[in-house]
DNA sequence: CTATTTTTTTCGACGCCCGAAAAAAAGTTG
DNA sequence: CAACTTTTTTTCGGGCGTCGAAAAAAATAG
């Protein structure tokens, strides 16, 4: 990138821009590149000297942990992912006693395996499913561990240099979208993603959402009927209850809606599967779906009427069979609310991607290390 | 105000509030006090001269408009109220066509009978029931007009030479409590209004939270049961349709839950009223107060999921009977919350004061006025 | 009257940003 | 191929807001 460009997107003048440049290439932040092969179309004028960031001046982890797996991702200061690796566990005996280690060695041997100096990593973003507090550093609840509150922040913290930050992972794909495509997804918007669970992400007044502990944007556990259908959480009615993986498949066999969901079979398939058997014609799986549909539409609505976003981002793997749901969704959104309160919503349906987790945990980790590298050391001296 | 008291509240040296205040003092925005009464303790030292606001400054007038009334109020540069008056208009009529002269003649002569110079109000601040437009400036749906899209700002604007500044009732509710109390009502928390409808105001990390179109933080038409109780708007089971008071009196009569609110015979006095029938043992009453609990801490619940406040709190004139609700809220929220996402909230109950309104309308023009004056003009120069 | 204490002001300096002008490095033209 | 044009980058001087240190101001204490 030329220092031009640069003036034109951070609306700073030329002057501006080669002071900062230059004390940034001084301490290493970036590197000049000389284009041997001028690109094709070369004008008039003095050509533009580019710019790049060097990958080498540090290095980021982040971790996603989900049911029994660690995803981890080593990128460098470009934000390129250059080494990954998934790593099992037992999510029946992972506990506060037990998990803290197996993730600090899951790392330790992910970073010598990739052959990089470790102190040379500066942040550790860390993903899980379930109830996070971010202030204390660990996971309250979670389908991933049998156990409760898992310290993951301070284990990590300790083994190495680096700083941790624990995230839920539905704001990591909130944060992935802006980063992917900041034009659409600015502002105030919503993720809602159906999964094994369902979660959300809020971007409200053009910053990621985060409540008073980080737990916020539970909207699995809001509560869709009073006394309604059973959820993994104990409660009843909770809107996951008739949205999620368990949910579905209880209503296809026709099982009580008090069936304990932990008996229910679903497995990473059950979507794909119920999508399938619903493309198949089969009526009772078109039927739930319905019935999650119109869930899903009370969920949006009650969500407009307490935040009123722009925008409605629907992923996740339950969101395959979103065309089984649409048309009772919008029927529910409907019933639910005024016009007034749903004129100006765009809702949009993005295919699941496992990667927007890890994207959005390195994007947020990129953004701390320009903190501390470029505001804090670089300008100020 | 002394200036070494400006200091560490603003944490600036003291070499920077002289430049700032000699700066605000020639502009005229400040005025030294020459206090000849030594106030008692008067120790060793230079004796701190004081600064004060200088009223005179500018002047800004607040405008609350409620169902056949309009409150209005002029305030000085120091925020003092120095005159008010209430104006009655016919709610049954007001329109989009008939009420917009209907606000600038009381404007006008409100501000010809204080004996100003209508040039001296830089700020005019408009809050309205119902559902607003901040941006358009109007007010899409209120029951204090018969007619939708009631233009306010627009008209104002063009009388006045003042900014004119649009915002929903609850909100400015909320912008008053943060002034009030500031150490109390700052980060992230939720006022809740339960008065002729359902009002909510948000306030997160720090910031008044107005949604894309400033109609956020409509919790009172978020729906609460499916195709439920007949709510104002028009659609079945909102939360206001089980908490406002018309709800309160189908239920103590007895009557279909789709019996017409138009219909409800409600006064200004009829919390007041059930509230004094409660006191006196009538079970009805109280069973209707139950419910309408139960249907609050299932609101607050489903606020709690989404946003996960640190603080609601309760207002309104509805809230008066509070304590016949409370049994039953408390029970709503723990059927319909996990644990670990309401552990960390407290409930405030705040005694209704009609005078809130009108406080955040000043606190709000106050801030913007700030924004104006000493931001633009004032510093940079 | 001198010392002490506290508040306020003055002074010089630094960091960040800017506009204007100059320099650099290419292409274009006669 | 030298002079001109064009575009990008750098240099230079200045403005603004902030700061620390020192000085000044205004009181009390002894």
């Amino acid at each position: 990138m030329a220092r031009i460009d640069l003036g034109r997107a951070t609306q700073l003048s030329p002057a501006t821009i080669t002071a900062i440049t230059s004390d940034m290439l001084e301490e290493g932040l970036i590197v000049g590149i000389d284009a041997d092969e001028p690109k094709a179309p070369l004008g008039r004028g003095r050509p533009r000297s580019l710019l790049a960031i060097d990958g080498g001046a540090a290095n980021v982890i982040s971790v996603r942990i989900s049911v029994s797996r660690i995803d981890l991702a080593l990128a460098d200061f470009t934000g390129r992912i250059f080494h990954s690796r998934k790593v099992y566990y037992d999510a029946s005996t992972a506990n506060a006693a037990t998990f803290p280690s197996t993730l600090t060695d899951a790392v330790r041997t992910f970073v010598s395996e990739a052959g990089i100096e470790p102190a040379s990593v500066l942040e550790i973003g860390v993903a899980s499913q379930g109830i996070v507090d971010t202030n204390k550093g660990e996971v309250v609840w979670s389908p991933a561990f049998s156990g409760r509150n898992i310290p993951l922040v301070g284990p990590l913290q300790e083994t190495f240099s680096a700083r941790v930050t624990l995230s839920n992972d539905t704001n990591m794909i909130t944060e992935a979208l802006h980063w992917s495509d900041p034009q659409r997804y600015s502002g105030t918007f919503a993720v809602v993603m159906v999964d094994y669970g369902v979660g959300m992400g809020l971007f409200l007044d053009d910053h990621l959402f985060v409540g008073a502990s980080g737990a916020a944007a539970e909207i699995g556990h809001a509560n869709h009927i009073p006394g309604g259908a059973r959820c993994r959480c104990g409660r009843r009615g909770c809107l996951e209850a008739y949205l999620a993986d368990y949910a579905l498949l209880r209503m296809t066999q026709g099982l009580a809606d008090d069936t304990d969901p932990a008996n229910m079979p679903v497995t990473p398939q059950t979507f794909e599967e119920l999508h399938d058997r619903a493309e198949g014609g089969d009526a009772g799986v078109i039927a739930s779906l319905h019935q999650a549909g119109t869930a899903l539409g009370y969920g949006i609505a009650r969500l407009l009427a307490v935040i009123d976003p722009a925008r409605v981002v629907l992923t996740g793997a339950g969101i395959r069979a979103y065309p089984f749901m649409e048309g009772a969704m919008h029927e529910a959104l409907e019933a639910a609310l005024v016009e007034d309160l749903r004129r100006s919503l765009t809702i949009d349906v993005v295919p699941w991607n496992e990667d927007f987790i890890r994207r959005g945990l390195i994007a947020q980790a990129m953004r701390r290390l320009d903190e501390t590298l470029v505001i804090a050391t670089g300008r100020s001296r």
